[in-house]
DNA sequence: GTCAATATTGACATTTTCGCCAATCTTAGG
DNA sequence: CCTAAGATTGGCGAAAATGTCAATATTGAC
């Protein structure tokens, strides 16, 4: 009931594919529709219930009766599945900085993106925080931060001492930075202080960590559409 | 079902009355061995399913009736909250520092006993990472860590920037080395290398710092009873 | 517009959970 | 040891959840 191991997420988001595999049959287009209203009212629902959330809830919530339901999914284990990686790939996407070659830039940038993401979606944030307090999720919110730390620490970009110590520290300051931002009681430039104090624990200079923020907050991404 | 407010707890957390009101009724003694009975069993099935559990889940672990649970508990909220304070009320008593003038050397004291109970008893671990995730569950992980920080600050121990940022890059560092310890995925001395690595974050220079956490190590505790 | 493919429904049997309670067993003060 | 207070039981009816399915409605390629 509890498991949530969306191990499988992790070649998708290594890059292998995120390619939906185009199945092309008859209600294609509906089936489709439909599985977006599930996963997104089950997000909802878990978002304010928890694992003990009921078929039903899901299937009222996406206005759908519970055997459509279970034309998508074969019982709740699996949906839960579905959600965690569902907001894994969200995580991965938002924290994803292509393209930015310095590693302190591209940490400047992917983790203002997810804090802001975070605090626009309260329900990814809710439904996050229960992934991250579930050990042995395989929901992995430091993925990127470890190759990140590890490039930066390559390139002396980074200054710091034990890995595991600094990379707890930095993910530990987004989730409780996330927390705050789930719970509203965040001040509005928190995701950029956290940005900041994140590089300083990082082994960046503080007036050098304020003008990474202050750039990575400029040149804001556009917003996700979906 | 998930709201699992346990405010109450601050009053008795603040050190207003830890005491049992001492009620002798008959069959006090069994009563409280019953009590206990089912925390522990409920702790243990909270740890493994999450606030999705029931009642005879609760019953079954205890060796006990339903029946028996209903005496106890109005229902299965009213366990989860007694189950929260429990745990919170743990985590106070781990995270006590009294006596300790200096603040750095009481948060390295009071970090390293919280974490080495989380190393030990994994099913409280489970259960704190729990509370933790569930934004506005009155659980305060970081109630000491705030009075600490605030102490240090006034006294000129610690030398650091905005609270805020600060407080949940500590807090974090303590969270997710619990989540780690959980896990198992954590080395031995995780919880000695969390404090050195701690009280850097509060600007306590690292050479002190590691001074405070052996200091801290070497003169422990007895271990808890129960 | 037609119609075969396919998605949806809602009622269903089944299982699980809930919360209760009269009967029974256990406890501890005397 | 006795015995009444009171703790425990286990089964109950009600309620809710699960997963299935034959019937129905909708879709979209032609």
């Amino acid at each position: 009931m509890s498991i949530l191991t969306i191990a499988p997420i992790l070649k998708y988001v290594a890059g292998v594919a995120t390619e939906t595999p185009e199945v092309r049959t008859r209600g294609y287009r509906k089936k489709e529709r439909t599985r977006r209203q599930l996963i997104s009212a089950g997000l909802r629902v878990l978002a304010d219930k928890g694992q003990g959330l009921t078929v039903s809830d899901i299937a009222a919530e996406a206005g759908v009766s519970t055997g459509t339901f279970y034309n998508y999914f074969a019982d709740r284990r699996e949906i839960l599945e579905a959600l965690a990686e569902h907001s894994a790939l969200e995580l991965a996407e938002a924290a994803a900085g292509e393209g930015i070659e310095d590693p302190a830039r591209r940490f400047a940038t992917a983790t203002l993106q997810v804090l802001r993401r975070a605090r626009e979606d309260g329900t990814w944030a809710r439904v996050l925080l229960g992934l991250v307090s579930r050990p042995g999720s395989g929901v992995d919110l430091s993925r990127h931060l470890r190759e990140d730390l590890a490039d930066g620490l390559a390139r002396g970009r980074f200054d710091v001492g034990p890995e595991d110590e600094v990379l707890d520290q930095v993910a530990g300051l987004i989730v409780m930075t996330i927390r705050r931002l789930a719970e509203g009681t965040a001040a509005p430039d928190a995701p950029q202080r956290a940005v900041v104090r994140g590089l300083c624990a990082l082994g960046v200079e503080e007036a050098e960590a304020r003008e990474l923020a202050t750039e990575a907050a400029s040149d804001r991404r556009p917003d996700r559409s979906a």
